[in-house]
DNA sequence: TTTAGAATGTGATTTACATCACGTAGCTAC
DNA sequence: GTAGCTACGTGATGTAAATCACATTCTAAA
């Protein structure tokens, strides 16, 4: 399926558009692709963009003290990332994108998502739906992180995500959990 | 200032409405006072409204076990609550909300707003920029939670909102801050 | 005023996890 | 090939915080 198609799709889930007004939207986009290891946004770079995955693996992860690693977001395909702390705020990234897997994106930028937000109101009603999905999992996951102990967050992840367990090396998936990764190595043989 | 003013002055922050799509929008709220420790949403209630606050100071938590609570949110003027999981997927509350201290609220129905920002694209621009706002406090009190201690968490929360501090007994900042009472006892007086 | 229930402080013990240390297996490059 | 890097496993030890137990203060109701 091409590029096109996956963002109408996604959009449609959602959002009734005319051809026309899809296909207006659809021209504020440009297709890229990274290689396995390359970098998206780096902390303290100016952030413009925000990303749609077409295909591959994304995450989004903070260093702390220059050693510890904490990863926000796993982006799978048709999920969109980027810093949006300073994407909207219009300050230096704090945070850093890169590919765990060769992937390819749709991304547009701020301005242009505003401008079309203001000349379609279906694109305004799509972006906040968008956004409010974002915002009802990043409580879900907070609430995870309070509520259950690193074992239950482990198996609630690979429920949600299979794919991650050949996906990614452990050690993301344990910088992902909060965890070090020999207590998920532990954790993960002790389990069976 | 009355609860009319208070909402119009937060819309005007982000959106301008004309004084008739203001009223329009305004007509659909209704006004509510609560005591101090009254409940807003019992967890396996039906949700239909999200709830503005004028006055005094809500939160959103909960119970695991019947046992431990957990703070997601302390609502305080300005600021919106609900459970949106269930308000926007339909089904029941897996939260609550309650009254720490007496309370001046505004609600509108989960079917009012859709409407509303269905017939008026400020509106849907007002409510993707709250959401928005919701969104990046969401996410950097995830990162906080992975990436700070507790004793740092406690001090980012006062500095945040100083008036916690008189205002709600300690018990239920440790249980926003996710550790238990006694341990935020222990800091808190290790400290100085 | 008395009484009961919250809210809070503090010691003793246990526990989950971080950290350090070291080992092995597998992939990639030259 | 082998040299080097990354991923991953596992033991030993240290530590922050949970848990349990009990005392004290404060508040609100009878």
């Amino acid at each position: 399926m091409d590029a096109r198609q996956i963002l109408k799709e996604h959009i449609a889930k959602t959002t009734s558009l005319t051809e026309d007004q899809f296909d207006y939207l659809f021209s504020h986009f440009k297709l890229q692709t990274y290689k396995k290891g390359q970098v998206v946004i780096r902390e303290g770079d100016k952030v413009d963009h925000e990303y749609f995955v077409l295909s591959g693996c994304l995450k989004a992860f903070f260093i702390n003290d220059e050693i510890k690693m904490y990863i926000l977001q796993f982006a799978m395909p048709t999920w969109w990332t980027s810093d949006y702390a300073a994407l909207y705020n219009q300050t230096r990234a704090s945070i850093n994108i890169d590919c765990i897997t060769d992937a390819e994106v749709l991304y547009i930028s701020n301005q242009d998502r505003e401008k079309i937000c203001d000349e379609l109101h279906q694109a305004e009603h799509f972006f906040r739906w968008r956004t409010n999905r974002g915002y009802l999992a990043s409580q879900k996951r907070l609430l995870s992180f309070m509520n259950n102990d690193t074992k239950a967050r482990y198996e609630e992840l690979l429920k949600l995500y299979p794919q991650l367990y050949n996906l990614v090396p452990k050690h993301l998936i344990a910088a992902y959990l909060g965890v070090s990764r020999e207590t998920l190595s532990r954790l993960y043989n002790a389990h069976k």
